[in-house]
RNA sequence: GCCGGGUUAGCUCAGUGGUAGAGCAACGCACUUGUAAUGCGUAGGUCGUGGGUUCAAUCCCCACACCCGGCUCCA
């Protein structure tokens, strides 16, 4: 008997018998192997478990609890998805379902427009259980363009995904689906179902089923809002079990922080529908954590050689139409206001102000680089249908500068706003950062070759400079330059897009905006707008949902509650709370009309740092007990070791403990 | 803007073609409590807004506003 032998990711080789598969493979390593393998990688290429090795072939077995075996499996699920809606739904068109992050989706379109309802769903999952308990193969064949077509004569959009991949105009998720060459792969699961697909696929339906579906949407084809509305199903599969019940376990946590429900369980804010969509009414408590938020960000920026300014929320529509932003932007501005001496629009952002503050006398080289401030009020009428809490929202607050810099001075000054960006998230507990470098659009751009290239590279060098990695976003720049965009993730990891830098050609352009240089002849400054919280509103969002609304104790609306255990002990609980006052601290008292462990159950739900309990002993020893939030309690502490190491804790910005249940 | 689903007491949510209910919160009384829910009682709602169908609409239909999940968009 003939034998091939296969080189293994360890670089060990091993021998097997001629015509073996991957699947024979992961069984002659080991049976849990095998049943743990879902496809598997030929020199670097993923193939089904059933392909036949060659001699001298690199293999590599890929399992189901890894990224790509979750991928496959995520596919795989997919298709018994569309399978199952094909069988119970006549005339029901499929057109792409890929695996996705911690699930997949799949896109149809049903006859006369009709749409899922949540009964169609659990129909469908029902149907797809019974598909995969009847353990069908997934058959790969690969047949011509022309049989392809036959196959899918009543299904239009795997036609026009067929024709697109063979006219060469497909895009990533036409080849997702086909792979890119002369003949077209497809998988069979059974006599009555098969879908277009690259694969790999798991080799059959029984390998599945720990799996959810989560929800139906509707999803633009081809993902253009002119092109016809589908019907998309997504749904969440994963290795185990216990695997999926640990998503849909993280699923409820990240519900249960989800700030618009803590801003209004904890009093922060609101958007009364009076007021309109997309905006918000800070109530006190949230007040003062913005307050702290700005009162910090100020400061950094004084310290930081900004200059601050005020602009009015309103402007004439010249200065828009001078700025561009009209011709771009129009649909994105709340509507004009025609007024005796023109017509005038609320500012969706800040920079064409600023631009008139530079251009108000003539420059000098020796005042650059010159960094105007401002937390700038702006609205912006965002669609309807996208406004999401503090995270979209109509009318925010940006922390808004634009820096006039020369180019020589260019990549200093964005290295050094690498280092401020971090140095303030880091206060506010993010500390796991991404960056990305967004380079020009060619199709939608101003500014010459030279000037992009220069800009680009200084953002590339600042970056370079830092040692931090980058991901580089290919055309995703501004029509008016590159920037860099940092990326946080928090406490349960979700990532979020806080920071930006951005260069600018065009309003320096528009605005004829000049200085005089050391040689006496008037040069264009570069412009570079940034903004660290990027909008106060949304950066409070995404920190209610980091801290899940605890926040650390120099921000927290509330620092201290001071609980008497009687009413005997009011007194002393009041002069306590004088005591916490006069040093400075956000304190409240809970008086004894309620029993000790309402109050306290009180107080952590509504998450305040620090509870001092006070009674006898208390008074006796001038002291209080302490019970901290996510702590241990601590009897008999001093009413100044407690200012102590509470003003210590404030100062140092501790961040106290970032609940990561 | 598009596709779906919603809007009932301050909050979280039940419910019905014959004008409504729970828990928590609020208020009152009693209890005076040493570390996560004391007991009893009271009050509180034009059932999002405006039309329509009906003898009768919170419920069915239409429009609008706002919210939620996606899509698209995001200077």
């Amino acid at each position: 008997m003939s034998e091939i032998s296969v080189l293994l990711p360890d670089g060990s080789s091993r021998a097997l018998p001629a015509g073996s598969s991957i699947a024979d493979l992961a069984a002659s390593i080991g049976s849990r192997l095998a049943k743990a393998a879902v496809a598997g990688t030929v020199n670097g290429a993923e193939v089904d478990l059933t392909v036949p090795l060659f001699d001298g072939a690199t293999v590599s077995i890929i399992t189901a609890d890894s990224d790509a075996g979750r991928h496959v499996l995520r596919h795989s699920t997919a298709h018994v998805l569309a399978q199952a809606v094909v069988q119970l739904f006549d005339g029901a068109h499929f057109t792409i379902g890929p695996a996705i992050e911690d699930g997949f989706y799949y896109d149809f379109a049903l006859p006369n427009n009709k749409t899922f309802s949540d009964d169609d769903l659990a129909a469908i999952e029902k149907r797809m259980r019974e598909i995969m308990k009847a353990n069908q193969p997934f058959t790969r064949s690969e047949v011509s363009v022309k049989e392809a077509l036959a196959v899918f004569a009543t299904q239009p959009y795997k036609c026009e995904i067929i024709e697109r991949v063979t006219s060469g105009a497909a895009d990533g998720s036409d080849v997702a689906e086909v792979g890119s060459s002369d003949s077209v792969s497809l998988y069979r699961n059974s006599d009555s179902f098969v879908d277009l697909c690259r694969g790999p696929h798991v080799p059959s339906t029984s390998r599945l089923g720990h799996f959810s579906l989560m929800k139906v949407a509707g999803a633009y084809w081809r993902g253009n809002e002119k092109g016809p509305m589908l019907q998309r199903i997504y749904g969440t599969a994963w290795e185990s079990d216990t695997a999926l019940k640990e998503h849909l376990h993280r699923l409820e946590e990240a519900t249960k922080r989800d700030h618009r429900r803590l801003a209004n369980e904890l009093d922060l804010l609101s958007f009364p529908t009076e007021l309109g969509g997309g905006l918000a009414v800070w109530h006190p408590k949230g007040a003062i954590v913005r307050k702290l938020m700005e009162d910090y960000s100020r400061q950094r920026h004084q310290d930081g050689d900004y200059q601050f300014v005020y602009t009015p929320h309103l402007a004439n529509a010249n200065l828009f139409a001078k700025s561009g932003h009209l011709d771009f932007y129009a649909d994105g501005m709340y509507p004009p206001m025609e007024m005796d001496n023109g017509t005038y629009y609320m500012k969706p952002m800040n920079c064409p102000m600023h631009c008139l503050i530079f251009d108000s006398r003539q420059r000098s080289y020796r005042e650059l680089p010159l960094r105007l401030f401002e937390l700038g009020n702006v609205y912006r009428y965002e669609r309807a249908g996208t406004l999401h809490g503090l995270l979209r929202i109509r009318g925010f607050t940006q922390d808004d500068s634009h820096i006039y810099c020369t180019e020589e001075q260019m990549a200093d000054e964005i290295s050094s706003l690498l280092d401020f960006i971090m140095s303030v998230l880091r206060r506010f507990g993010f500390n796991d950062f991404e960056f990305n470098l967004s380079t020009r659009n060619p199709e939608k751009s101003v500014g010459s070759d030279e000037i992009w290239e220069k800009a680009t590279e200084a953002l590339r060098e600042a970056l370079d400079r830092h040692g931090v990695e980058y991901k580089i976003k290919e055309g995703d720049a501004a029509f008016y330059g590159p920037k860099i965009d940092i990326d946080v993730r928090d406490a349960i990891g979700r990532k979020w897009q806080l920071s930006t830098i951005q260069c600018d050609f065009n309003l320096p352009e528009r605005f004829e905006l000049e200085y005089i240089g050391s040689d006496g002849a008037r040069h264009r400054p570069i412009m570079l707008h940034r903004a660290l919280f990027g909008s106060i509103e949304r950066f409070f969002g995404v920190l209610i949902e980091h801290y899940a609304g605890a926040f650390p104790s120099w921000l927290s609306p509330e620092q201290v509650r001071v609980l008497p255990v009687a009413l005997a002990h009011d007194e002393y609980a009041q002069s306590v709370v004088k005591q916490l006052k006069k040093a400075g601290f956000r304190v409240d008292i809970d008086h004894a009309d309620e029993q000790l462990g309402k109050r306290i159950r009180n107080a952590k739900t509504s998450k305040v740092p620090y509870v001092l309990v006070v009674g006898d002993d208390d008074i006796a020893h001038q002291s209080v007990g302490v019970n901290p939030r996510g702590g241990e309690v601590e009897r008999d502490v001093s009413v100044a070791d407690f200012i102590t190491r509470l003003a210590a804790e404030v100062a140092e910005g501790q961040l106290g403990d970032i609940d990561v249940s």
